[in-house]
RNA sequence: CGGGACGUAGCGUAGCUUGGUAUCGCGUCAGUUUUGGGAACUGAAGGCCGCUGGUUCAAAUCCAGUCGUCCCGACCA
């Protein structure tokens, strides 16, 4: 059975080709006039809002709060944490026209809220009894990107960006992490993608913070992709914008701060990790369509009856179904589901009836089985939903570990850099040596990941005394 | 922001060298017949050729600028 797909570039003649072709093609999005922002078009802002529901409950569990701080900065607020500033100042867009007159405090258009939440903790913060603050907001922020790609990298995008505040700095560094945990649970248990987890160094780290941490995962193409970011800010912020709170024992004291964010970049990830040359491939608790249901010979005896038999029983029961009514031919549709990456196609044709059975076909491997309509129908279907996140998640995982290419000469780097993935290697924590890898070869750090076993003694590009395992990998 | 490519109907394209308002396929709409891997026939709609300006009797075509997309770098989620 031929099923290549006639519209979309295959994924080993040009890999960009492939991502935009299935982002427009499964209709995720389309290009606005304005460089850089994008149309989250249903389907694709669909998957986004899967992602929401599956944080928003996971923040909420955890003691989380969601709020929603204004668009715009003044500058003057702005400027008030150094090196924050001069991390952003490079990407911000700036009103500076308000009717018709000119502004006198620009308005920076929020590229992130540490600003603003900071500046509002310092008016609702005065005693140790107000913390923690466990805020969450779920907005747009935008940067002034000098080339963009679509969910990778816009001008303006969708994401979440926690902001807490607690009493030591031990709590703030347990919040860093444990926000950590939930993304990358989230990439277990939702978007099927294994990432690696780990801290940045100093050259990678967010602007103004002290420690960052990131989830990374690896795209079909052996490029990298920073997918969510977790950072422990100290008390830097707090003293800036003067928070404090009077402690149990009388002292006024600075209070510890973390963010944390993911971003509808996510979306990129899943589209690059799973996809194949037929287009999207959604691992089923993203996929805002589980189960489409394609009837054959729809105007024949019983078919369509059982069509929205089918249909209904699984929607009662909370699957997310559609039942393709549409006169195009069966084969159109096959082809257009499969371009849109949906998990699972039932077929119900009149021998189906006759034989109260259906046709199930799974996505990501074409496995096509029947299945009976009974009472069992539902635990099938639902079982085979879960059968395929976890063929997703392992089929991820195995190339993720595939390409992790440990090395232990500069040789042995470029060799794995150019196969893709990650070169795994021991360093020396010196920047000189991060700046000349990504001289050298236009790799950067990922991320020094967490539980790592030294197998080295000496860092490969300067011969000195390691003290890190890192990884190395081109990046989105 | 540096180097390169491109921009003609929703999508993909021909025409550009040698100026005379546009070709073809897919898609769209109506109707009929169809339907187990991208249906067939008949009829129709849809474009001031990315935008602005210049040259010219006349610009998709020549010139300048600008915007956008993609690729390779620099920068970043």
């Amino acid at each position: 059975m031929d099923i290549k797909n006639k519209e979309i570039t295959s994924r080993d003649e040009d890999f960009a080709k492939w991502y935009t072709d299935v982002c427009k093609k499964a209709e995720l999005m389309d290009y606005s006039d304005v460089k850089g922002f994008i149309i989250y078009r249903p389907y694709g802002y669909a998957i986004w809002e899967e992602i929401q529901n599956y944080l928003n409950k996971e923040f909420k569990k955890t003691g989380h709060e969601n709020v929603y701080l204004p668009l715009v900065i003044n500058e003057s607020l702005f400027n008030k944490e150094k090196e924050h500033v001069e991390g952003f100042a490079p990407e911000t867009l700036i009103a500076t026209i308000g009717g018709k007159e000119e502004i006198q405090d620009r308005l920076i258009i929020r590229p992130t809220s540490e600003c603003l939440f900071t500046d509002h903790y310092s008016k609702i913060i005065s005693s140790y009894r107000d913390l923690p603050k466990l805020y969450n907001q779920w907005c747009n922020v935008v940067r002034w990107e000098k080339t963009t790609r679509p969910f990778l990298r816009g001008a303006e995008f969708l994401w979440q960006e926690g902001h807490t505040m607690h009493r030591t700095s031990d709590e703030a560094k347990e919040e860093t992490l444990k926000m950590l945990e939930i993304y990358d649970r989230m990439g277990r248990d939702l978007l099927a993608i294994p990432f690696v987890k780990g801290r940045k160094t100093d050259k990678e780290k967010f602007a103004g913070a002290l420690e960052t941490y990131s989830i990374e995962a690896l795209m079909h193409d052996g490029k990298a992709l920073q997918s969510g970011t977790s950072h422990y800010f100290g008390d830097g912020f707090s003293k800036a914008f003067g928070v404090s709170f009077l402690d149990s024992d009388g002292k006024i004291k600075n209070p510890y701060q973390t963010s944390w964010g993911v971003s509808t970049r996510l979306i990129g990830a899943v589209i690059m990790v799973h996809g194949d040359d037929n287009g999207l491939v959604l691992p089923p608790f993203v996929a805002p369509i589980q189960i489409v249901i394609v009837p054959i010979q729809m105007n024949k005896e019983g078919v369509m009856a059982k069509c929205n038999e089918v249909y209904e029983t699984l929607t009662n029961a909370g699957l997310r179904v559609k039942l393709d009514k549409s006169d195009k031919t069966p084969g159109w549709k096959f082809n257009e589901y499969e371009m849109k990456g949906v998990p699972l196609r039932i077929e119900i044709g009149p021998k189906d009836v006759t034989n109260n059975h259906l046709v199930l076909v799974r996505r990501v491997d074409h496995n096509k089985e029947f299945l009976d309509i009974n009472e069992e129908l539902v635990n099938n279907i639902q079982n085979e939903l879960k059968n395929i996140h976890q063929l997703m998640y392992k089929k991820a995982l195995a190339n993720l570990l595939a390409n992790i290419h440990e090395i232990h000469s500069l040789d042995e780097l470029k060799e794995a850099l150019d196969k893709g993935g990650y070169a795994k290697m021991m360093w020396c924590g010196d920047r000189a040596c991060e700046d000349k890898i990504k001289e050298l070869y236009q790799a950067t750090a990922r991320c020094i990941p967490f539980d790592e076993l030294p197998f080295d003694d000496t860092c490969p590009v300067c011969g000195k005394k390691a003290k890190y395992v890192v990884l190395f990998a081109r990046a989105y």
